[in-house]
DNA sequence: TGTACATCAGTGAACGCGCGTTCACTGATGTAC
DNA sequence: TGTACATCAGTGAACGCGCGTTCACTGATGTAC
Protein backbone atom coordinates (compact mmCIF):
# COMPACT_ATOMS: atom_id res chain seq x y z
CA UNK A 1 0.00 0.00 0.00
CA UNK A 2 2.67 2.28 1.28
CA UNK A 3 5.55 1.02 -1.19
CA UNK A 4 6.79 3.12 -3.31
CA UNK A 5 6.00 3.15 -7.16
CA UNK A 6 7.21 4.85 -10.08
CA UNK A 7 5.77 7.26 -12.85
CA UNK A 8 3.75 4.78 -13.98
CA UNK A 9 1.17 3.27 -11.11
CA UNK A 10 0.23 -0.38 -12.87
CA UNK A 11 -3.61 -0.54 -12.38
CA UNK A 12 -4.78 2.81 -12.72
CA UNK A 13 -7.87 1.97 -13.45
CA UNK A 14 -8.57 -0.38 -11.54
CA UNK A 15 -7.73 1.68 -8.00
CA UNK A 16 -9.40 4.82 -9.79
CA UNK A 17 -12.87 2.65 -9.78
CA UNK A 18 -12.18 0.69 -6.03
CA UNK A 19 -12.04 4.63 -5.26
CA UNK A 20 -15.10 5.47 -6.74
CA UNK A 21 -16.91 2.68 -4.91
CA UNK A 22 -15.25 3.99 -1.76
CA UNK A 23 -16.71 7.33 -1.98
CA UNK A 24 -20.05 6.50 -2.96
CA UNK A 25 -20.64 4.25 0.15
CA UNK A 26 -19.03 7.06 2.37
CA UNK A 27 -21.65 9.77 1.22
CA UNK A 28 -24.37 7.50 0.16
CA UNK A 29 -24.01 9.31 -3.21
CA UNK A 30 -23.14 8.49 -6.69
CA UNK A 31 -22.38 11.83 -7.27
CA UNK A 32 -18.41 12.18 -6.96
CA UNK A 33 -15.50 14.48 -8.20
CA UNK A 34 -12.95 13.36 -9.85
CA UNK A 35 -10.42 15.60 -8.09
CA UNK A 36 -10.85 13.15 -5.13
CA UNK A 37 -10.87 10.37 -6.89
CA UNK A 38 -7.28 11.16 -8.39
CA UNK A 39 -6.64 12.63 -4.43
CA UNK A 40 -7.68 8.93 -2.77
CA UNK A 41 -5.51 7.51 -5.40
CA UNK A 42 -2.37 9.32 -4.43
CA UNK A 43 -2.43 10.66 -8.33
CA UNK A 44 -3.00 13.55 -10.30
CA UNK A 45 -5.23 15.17 -10.52
CA UNK A 46 -6.04 14.99 -14.56
CA UNK A 47 -4.63 11.43 -14.61
CA UNK A 48 -8.60 10.20 -14.10
CA UNK A 49 -9.32 11.71 -17.75
CA UNK A 50 -6.50 9.25 -18.93
CA UNK A 51 -9.06 6.54 -18.25
CA UNK A 52 -12.51 7.81 -18.22
CA UNK A 53 -12.50 10.70 -20.02
CA UNK A 54 -15.37 12.23 -17.86
CA UNK A 55 -17.80 11.11 -15.06
CA UNK A 56 -19.71 9.90 -16.65
CA UNK A 57 -17.69 7.28 -18.19
CA UNK A 58 -16.41 5.96 -15.23
CA UNK A 59 -19.73 5.31 -13.92
CA UNK A 60 -20.26 3.60 -16.93
CA UNK A 61 -17.54 1.40 -16.53
CA UNK A 62 -19.06 0.83 -12.61
CA UNK A 63 -22.82 0.12 -14.06
CA UNK A 64 -21.22 -2.90 -16.31
CA UNK A 65 -19.36 -3.62 -13.49
CA UNK A 66 -22.36 -3.81 -11.09
CA UNK A 67 -24.62 -5.36 -13.55
CA UNK A 68 -22.00 -8.38 -14.20
CA UNK A 69 -21.57 -8.92 -10.67
CA UNK A 70 -25.67 -9.36 -10.35
CA UNK A 71 -26.05 -11.51 -13.47
CA UNK A 72 -23.13 -14.06 -11.40
CA UNK A 73 -24.72 -13.91 -7.65
CA UNK A 74 -28.01 -14.50 -9.58
CA UNK A 75 -26.90 -17.34 -11.52
CA UNK A 76 -25.06 -18.69 -8.78
CA UNK A 77 -28.81 -18.82 -6.92
CA UNK A 78 -29.95 -20.76 -9.33
CA UNK A 79 -33.44 -21.05 -10.88
CA UNK A 80 -34.99 -20.70 -7.43
CA UNK A 81 -37.25 -18.05 -6.52
CA UNK A 82 -36.24 -17.80 -3.02
CA UNK A 83 -32.73 -17.93 -3.25
CA UNK A 84 -32.71 -15.84 -6.45
CA UNK A 85 -35.14 -12.98 -4.48
CA UNK A 86 -32.26 -13.43 -1.64
CA UNK A 87 -29.75 -13.51 -3.76
CA UNK A 88 -30.68 -9.91 -5.22
CA UNK A 89 -31.57 -8.58 -1.67
CA UNK A 90 -27.89 -9.42 -0.61
CA UNK A 91 -26.15 -8.08 -3.89
CA UNK A 92 -27.56 -4.89 -3.16
CA UNK A 93 -26.54 -4.52 0.50
CA UNK A 94 -23.08 -5.96 -0.16
CA UNK A 95 -22.49 -4.10 -3.30
CA UNK A 96 -24.85 -0.66 -2.26
CA UNK A 97 -22.40 1.38 -4.51
CA UNK A 98 -22.47 -0.73 -7.65
CA UNK A 99 -26.18 -0.75 -7.19
CA UNK A 100 -26.98 2.58 -6.19
CA UNK A 101 -25.33 4.03 -9.55
CA UNK A 102 -27.17 1.01 -12.05
CA UNK A 103 -30.28 2.06 -11.12
CA UNK A 104 -29.24 6.23 -11.92
CA UNK A 105 -28.90 5.70 -15.52
CA UNK A 106 -29.03 9.20 -16.08
CA UNK A 107 -25.87 9.74 -14.61
CA UNK A 108 -23.66 7.32 -17.09
CA UNK A 109 -24.12 6.42 -20.51
CA UNK A 110 -26.93 4.14 -20.93
CA UNK A 111 -26.37 3.28 -24.57
CA UNK A 112 -23.38 2.44 -24.24
CA UNK A 113 -23.08 -1.39 -25.57
CA UNK A 114 -20.98 -2.74 -23.07
CA UNK A 115 -23.64 -1.61 -20.72
CA UNK A 116 -26.84 -3.06 -22.33
CA UNK A 117 -24.87 -6.80 -23.17
CA UNK A 118 -24.44 -6.64 -19.24
CA UNK A 119 -27.66 -5.45 -18.24
CA UNK A 120 -29.02 -8.04 -20.55
CA UNK A 121 -27.04 -10.85 -19.38
CA UNK A 122 -28.01 -9.77 -15.77
CA UNK A 123 -31.88 -9.73 -17.09
CA UNK A 124 -31.38 -13.02 -18.36
CA UNK A 125 -30.23 -14.40 -14.73
CA UNK A 126 -33.32 -12.76 -13.34
CA UNK A 127 -35.72 -14.33 -15.51
CA UNK A 128 -33.66 -18.02 -15.07
CA UNK A 129 -34.80 -17.46 -11.40
CA UNK A 130 -38.03 -16.80 -11.26
CA UNK A 131 -38.65 -19.66 -13.81
CA UNK A 132 -39.75 -21.66 -11.15
CA UNK A 133 -42.78 -19.44 -9.65
CA UNK A 134 -45.58 -21.37 -9.15
CA UNK A 135 -48.11 -19.30 -11.97
CA UNK A 136 -51.22 -19.79 -14.05
CA UNK A 137 -49.41 -20.30 -17.43
CA UNK A 138 -50.38 -18.07 -19.67
CA UNK A 139 -47.45 -16.01 -21.04
CA UNK A 140 -48.73 -12.85 -19.46
CA UNK A 141 -49.10 -14.01 -16.49
CA UNK A 142 -45.39 -15.12 -16.69
CA UNK A 143 -44.21 -11.78 -17.41
CA UNK A 144 -46.67 -10.30 -14.63
CA UNK A 145 -45.36 -12.36 -11.68
CA UNK A 146 -41.70 -12.23 -12.80
CA UNK A 147 -42.37 -8.33 -12.56
CA UNK A 148 -43.80 -9.10 -9.25
CA UNK A 149 -40.70 -10.87 -8.34
CA UNK A 150 -38.30 -8.59 -8.89
CA UNK A 151 -40.16 -5.85 -7.88
CA UNK A 152 -40.23 -6.90 -4.29
CA UNK A 153 -36.85 -7.79 -4.08
CA UNK A 154 -35.68 -4.95 -5.79
CA UNK A 155 -38.38 -3.09 -3.10
CA UNK A 156 -37.45 -4.25 0.22
CA UNK A 157 -33.87 -3.96 -0.69
CA UNK A 158 -34.07 -0.24 -1.61
CA UNK A 159 -35.62 0.26 1.31
CA UNK A 160 -33.34 -1.57 3.44
CA UNK A 161 -30.36 0.36 1.99
CA UNK A 162 -32.67 4.15 2.29
CA UNK A 163 -32.70 3.02 6.09
CA UNK A 164 -36.21 3.58 5.49
CA UNK A 165 -37.39 0.43 7.58
CA UNK A 166 -38.83 0.26 11.06
CA UNK A 167 -36.29 -0.81 13.84
CA UNK A 168 -38.44 -4.07 14.70
CA UNK A 169 -37.19 -5.37 10.95
CA UNK A 170 -33.80 -6.15 12.30
CA UNK A 171 -30.37 -5.85 11.33
CA UNK A 172 -29.86 -8.90 9.25
CA UNK A 173 -31.17 -8.17 5.74
CA UNK A 174 -30.92 -11.85 4.38
CA UNK A 175 -33.36 -13.32 6.95
CA UNK A 176 -35.88 -10.39 6.58
CA UNK A 177 -35.60 -10.78 2.79
CA UNK A 178 -36.24 -14.64 3.12
CA UNK A 179 -39.36 -13.66 5.12
CA UNK A 180 -40.77 -11.25 3.04
CA UNK A 181 -40.17 -13.23 -0.56
CA UNK A 182 -41.85 -16.18 0.98
CA UNK A 183 -45.65 -14.66 0.79
CA UNK A 184 -45.06 -14.46 -2.65
CA UNK A 185 -43.33 -17.79 -3.08
CA UNK A 186 -46.19 -19.33 -1.83
CA UNK B 1 -45.93 35.08 -13.75
CA UNK B 2 -44.47 38.63 -15.10
CA UNK B 3 -46.14 41.34 -13.21
CA UNK B 4 -43.40 43.31 -11.63
CA UNK B 5 -43.30 42.70 -8.01
CA UNK B 6 -42.03 44.82 -5.13
CA UNK B 7 -39.08 44.54 -2.72
CA UNK B 8 -41.11 41.71 -0.91
CA UNK B 9 -42.10 38.16 -2.86
CA UNK B 10 -45.27 37.36 -1.23
CA UNK B 11 -44.32 34.20 -0.78
CA UNK B 12 -40.81 33.17 -1.38
CA UNK B 13 -40.91 29.92 0.39
CA UNK B 14 -43.72 28.65 -1.51
CA UNK B 15 -42.33 29.67 -4.62
CA UNK B 16 -38.55 28.31 -3.51
CA UNK B 17 -39.97 25.10 -2.75
CA UNK B 18 -41.69 25.04 -6.03
CA UNK B 19 -38.70 25.79 -8.15
CA UNK B 20 -36.96 23.09 -6.03
CA UNK B 21 -39.00 20.47 -7.17
CA UNK B 22 -38.83 21.55 -11.09
CA UNK B 23 -34.75 21.38 -10.27
CA UNK B 24 -34.87 17.98 -9.34
CA UNK B 25 -37.15 16.52 -12.08
CA UNK B 26 -35.30 18.05 -14.68
CA UNK B 27 -32.05 16.64 -13.75
CA UNK B 28 -33.60 13.67 -11.75
CA UNK B 29 -31.28 14.22 -8.82
CA UNK B 30 -32.15 15.85 -5.53
CA UNK B 31 -28.75 17.63 -5.85
CA UNK B 32 -29.17 20.93 -6.20
CA UNK B 33 -27.79 24.58 -5.93
CA UNK B 34 -29.38 26.97 -3.77
CA UNK B 35 -28.07 29.75 -6.40
CA UNK B 36 -30.34 28.18 -8.82
CA UNK B 37 -33.25 28.57 -6.92
CA UNK B 38 -33.00 31.48 -6.50
CA UNK B 39 -31.77 32.44 -9.95
CA UNK B 40 -35.68 30.43 -10.63
CA UNK B 41 -38.02 32.72 -8.01
CA UNK B 42 -36.59 35.53 -9.80
CA UNK B 43 -34.96 36.55 -6.14
CA UNK B 44 -31.00 37.29 -5.20
CA UNK B 45 -28.81 34.67 -4.32
CA UNK B 46 -28.76 35.28 -0.94
CA UNK B 47 -32.47 35.22 -0.53
CA UNK B 48 -33.30 31.24 -0.14
CA UNK B 49 -30.88 31.25 3.35
CA UNK B 50 -33.58 33.49 4.83
CA UNK B 51 -36.31 31.20 4.49
CA UNK B 52 -34.43 27.27 4.68
CA UNK B 53 -30.88 28.09 6.41
CA UNK B 54 -29.37 25.91 3.94
CA UNK B 55 -29.95 23.26 1.60
CA UNK B 56 -30.47 20.25 4.39
CA UNK B 57 -33.51 22.85 5.84
CA UNK B 58 -34.83 23.28 2.28
CA UNK B 59 -35.24 19.22 1.47
CA UNK B 60 -36.12 18.88 5.14
CA UNK B 61 -39.55 21.11 4.30
CA UNK B 62 -39.97 19.09 0.93
CA UNK B 63 -39.72 15.68 2.32
CA UNK B 64 -42.14 16.69 5.39
CA UNK B 65 -44.95 17.70 2.86
CA UNK B 66 -43.98 14.42 0.75
CA UNK B 67 -44.82 12.21 3.43
CA UNK B 68 -47.98 14.01 3.96
CA UNK B 69 -49.01 14.12 0.61
CA UNK B 70 -48.43 10.42 0.34
CA UNK B 71 -50.67 9.90 3.74
CA UNK B 72 -53.17 11.74 2.21
CA UNK B 73 -52.95 9.51 -0.73
CA UNK B 74 -53.03 6.69 0.92
CA UNK B 75 -55.75 7.82 3.22
CA UNK B 76 -57.76 8.10 0.45
CA UNK B 77 -57.42 5.02 -0.90
CA UNK B 78 -59.23 3.25 2.08
CA UNK B 79 -58.39 -0.10 3.44
CA UNK B 80 -57.86 -2.06 0.40
CA UNK B 81 -54.54 -3.14 -0.78
CA UNK B 82 -54.76 -2.88 -4.45
CA UNK B 83 -56.39 0.42 -3.68
CA UNK B 84 -53.75 1.51 -1.66
CA UNK B 85 -50.60 -0.14 -3.51
CA UNK B 86 -52.06 1.61 -6.60
CA UNK B 87 -51.86 5.06 -4.88
CA UNK B 88 -48.87 4.53 -3.69
CA UNK B 89 -47.35 4.14 -7.33
CA UNK B 90 -49.68 6.57 -8.29
CA UNK B 91 -47.85 9.05 -5.91
CA UNK B 92 -44.30 8.32 -6.60
CA UNK B 93 -44.97 8.89 -10.37
CA UNK B 94 -46.75 12.17 -9.80
CA UNK B 95 -44.84 13.30 -7.14
CA UNK B 96 -41.40 12.11 -8.56
CA UNK B 97 -39.40 14.93 -6.84
CA UNK B 98 -41.23 14.31 -3.67
CA UNK B 99 -40.45 10.71 -3.52
CA UNK B 100 -36.61 11.14 -4.76
CA UNK B 101 -36.11 13.20 -1.67
CA UNK B 102 -38.00 11.17 0.58
CA UNK B 103 -36.09 8.01 0.66
CA UNK B 104 -32.75 10.10 0.74
CA UNK B 105 -32.45 10.86 4.23
CA UNK B 106 -28.73 11.52 4.08
CA UNK B 107 -29.65 14.67 2.21
CA UNK B 108 -32.23 16.24 4.63
CA UNK B 109 -32.31 16.06 8.66
CA UNK B 110 -34.02 13.03 9.64
CA UNK B 111 -34.11 14.20 13.05
CA UNK B 112 -36.45 16.92 12.59
CA UNK B 113 -39.88 16.46 14.88
CA UNK B 114 -41.76 17.48 11.93
CA UNK B 115 -40.55 15.26 9.43
CA UNK B 116 -40.83 12.13 12.31
CA UNK B 117 -44.60 12.77 12.75
CA UNK B 118 -45.16 13.01 9.05
CA UNK B 119 -43.07 9.91 8.49
CA UNK B 120 -45.30 8.78 10.82
CA UNK B 121 -48.45 9.55 9.46
CA UNK B 122 -47.83 8.13 6.27
CA UNK B 123 -46.48 4.82 7.66
CA UNK B 124 -49.40 4.99 9.85
CA UNK B 125 -51.79 5.18 6.37
CA UNK B 126 -49.61 2.31 5.01
CA UNK B 127 -50.33 0.31 7.84
CA UNK B 128 -54.15 0.74 7.12
CA UNK B 129 -53.99 0.68 3.68
CA UNK B 130 -53.00 -3.14 3.89
CA UNK B 131 -54.96 -4.38 6.77
CA UNK B 132 -57.58 -5.99 4.27
CA UNK B 133 -54.32 -8.26 3.34
CA UNK B 134 -55.06 -11.61 3.89
CA UNK B 135 -53.13 -13.35 6.41
CA UNK B 136 -52.06 -16.30 8.46
CA UNK B 137 -52.83 -14.55 11.42
CA UNK B 138 -50.41 -14.32 14.10
CA UNK B 139 -48.78 -10.53 14.53
CA UNK B 140 -45.09 -11.64 12.63
CA UNK B 141 -47.00 -12.82 10.13
CA UNK B 142 -49.12 -9.24 9.64
CA UNK B 143 -46.02 -7.68 10.12
CA UNK B 144 -44.20 -9.99 7.32
CA UNK B 145 -47.12 -9.36 4.88
CA UNK B 146 -47.33 -5.72 5.04
CA UNK B 147 -43.98 -5.20 4.83
CA UNK B 148 -44.04 -7.61 1.29
CA UNK B 149 -46.87 -5.26 0.41
CA UNK B 150 -45.24 -1.87 0.90
CA UNK B 151 -41.60 -3.32 -0.62
CA UNK B 152 -44.09 -4.69 -4.00
CA UNK B 153 -44.92 -1.02 -4.40
CA UNK B 154 -42.00 0.73 -3.71
CA UNK B 155 -40.33 -1.55 -5.87
CA UNK B 156 -42.31 -0.94 -8.79
CA UNK B 157 -42.49 2.40 -8.34
CA UNK B 158 -38.67 2.93 -7.96
CA UNK B 159 -38.12 0.32 -10.98
CA UNK B 160 -40.19 2.42 -13.10
CA UNK B 161 -38.65 6.20 -12.56
CA UNK B 162 -35.24 4.23 -12.95
CA UNK B 163 -36.54 3.75 -16.31
CA UNK B 164 -35.53 0.22 -15.46
CA UNK B 165 -38.61 -2.19 -16.81
CA UNK B 166 -38.44 -3.27 -20.11
CA UNK B 167 -40.53 -1.45 -23.00
CA UNK B 168 -43.37 -4.57 -22.59
CA UNK B 169 -44.30 -3.60 -19.79
CA UNK B 170 -45.98 -0.04 -21.50
CA UNK B 171 -46.28 3.39 -20.61
CA UNK B 172 -49.06 3.22 -17.95
CA UNK B 173 -47.87 2.83 -14.66
CA UNK B 174 -51.21 2.16 -13.46
CA UNK B 175 -52.00 -0.25 -15.39
CA UNK B 176 -49.10 -2.24 -14.54
CA UNK B 177 -49.27 -1.96 -11.38
CA UNK B 178 -52.53 -3.60 -10.76
CA UNK B 179 -51.20 -6.61 -12.81
CA UNK B 180 -48.26 -6.66 -10.42
CA UNK B 181 -49.91 -5.72 -6.87
CA UNK B 182 -52.75 -8.88 -7.58
CA UNK B 183 -50.10 -10.77 -7.65
CA UNK B 184 -49.57 -10.09 -4.21
CA UNK B 185 -53.95 -9.50 -3.02
CA UNK B 186 -54.66 -12.93 -3.88
C1' DT C 1 22.87 -7.73 -26.19
C1' DG C 2 22.45 -2.89 -27.47
C1' DT C 3 20.55 1.23 -29.41
C1' DA C 4 16.89 4.26 -31.36
C1' DC C 5 12.49 5.60 -31.39
C1' DA C 6 7.40 5.54 -30.89
C1' DT C 7 3.87 5.14 -27.77
C1' DC C 8 1.71 5.64 -23.68
C1' DA C 9 0.68 7.03 -18.64
C1' DG C 10 0.91 10.44 -15.49
C1' DT C 11 2.37 15.58 -14.16
C1' DG C 12 1.59 20.23 -12.71
C1' DA C 13 0.51 24.94 -13.79
C1' DA C 14 -3.14 27.67 -15.47
C1' DC C 15 -7.84 29.06 -16.69
C1' DG C 16 -12.54 30.31 -15.87
C1' DC C 17 -16.80 29.03 -13.39
C1' DG C 18 -20.47 28.29 -10.05
C1' DC C 19 -20.90 27.62 -5.51
C1' DG C 20 -22.11 28.77 -0.25
C1' DT C 21 -21.58 32.21 3.06
C1' DT C 22 -21.01 36.70 5.16
C1' DC C 23 -22.37 41.42 5.89
C1' DA C 24 -23.74 46.08 5.83
C1' DC C 25 -27.57 47.79 3.45
C1' DT C 26 -32.42 49.14 1.97
C1' DG C 27 -37.10 48.99 1.35
C1' DA C 28 -41.72 47.31 2.96
C1' DT C 29 -44.84 45.96 6.56
C1' DG C 30 -46.95 45.95 10.94
C1' DT C 31 -47.83 47.93 15.50
C1' DA C 32 -48.11 51.31 19.39
C1' DC C 33 -49.87 55.41 20.62
C1' DT D 1 -56.29 59.34 10.74
C1' DG D 2 -51.43 60.21 11.44
C1' DT D 3 -46.79 59.56 13.04
C1' DA D 4 -42.79 57.02 14.94
C1' DC D 5 -40.45 53.05 15.27
C1' DA D 6 -39.36 48.06 15.34
C1' DT D 7 -39.27 44.13 12.70
C1' DC D 8 -38.71 41.56 8.85
C1' DA D 9 -37.64 40.21 3.83
C1' DG D 10 -34.73 40.73 0.22
C1' DT D 11 -30.23 43.04 -1.92
C1' DG D 12 -25.73 43.09 -3.93
C1' DA D 13 -20.82 43.18 -3.41
C1' DA D 14 -17.17 40.46 -1.75
C1' DC D 15 -14.62 36.37 -0.19
C1' DG D 16 -12.44 31.97 -0.64
C1' DC D 17 -12.98 27.23 -2.44
C1' DG D 18 -13.22 23.05 -5.21
C1' DC D 19 -14.27 21.87 -9.50
C1' DG D 20 -13.48 20.20 -14.73
C1' DT D 21 -10.67 20.98 -18.54
C1' DT D 22 -6.67 22.19 -21.28
C1' DC D 23 -1.88 21.80 -22.50
C1' DA D 24 2.93 21.46 -22.95
C1' DC D 25 5.69 18.44 -20.45
C1' DT D 26 8.30 14.24 -18.63
C1' DG D 27 9.31 9.77 -17.49
C1' DA D 28 8.58 4.73 -18.37
C1' DT D 29 7.63 0.94 -21.38
C1' DG D 30 7.61 -1.70 -25.50
C1' DT D 31 9.23 -2.71 -30.17
C1' DA D 32 12.14 -2.71 -34.44
C1' DC D 33 16.39 -3.65 -36.07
Amino acid sequence: MTETRGYHHGDLRRTLLAAALDAIEEDGSAVLSLRDLARRAGVSHAAPAHHFGDKAGLRTALAIEGFDLLAQALAAAGADLLAAGIAYVDFAVAHRAHFEVMFRPELYRADDPELIAARGRARAALRAGVATLPTSGTPTDTDRDALAAWSIAHGFATLWLANALPDRVGDNPREAARAVLRRLAT
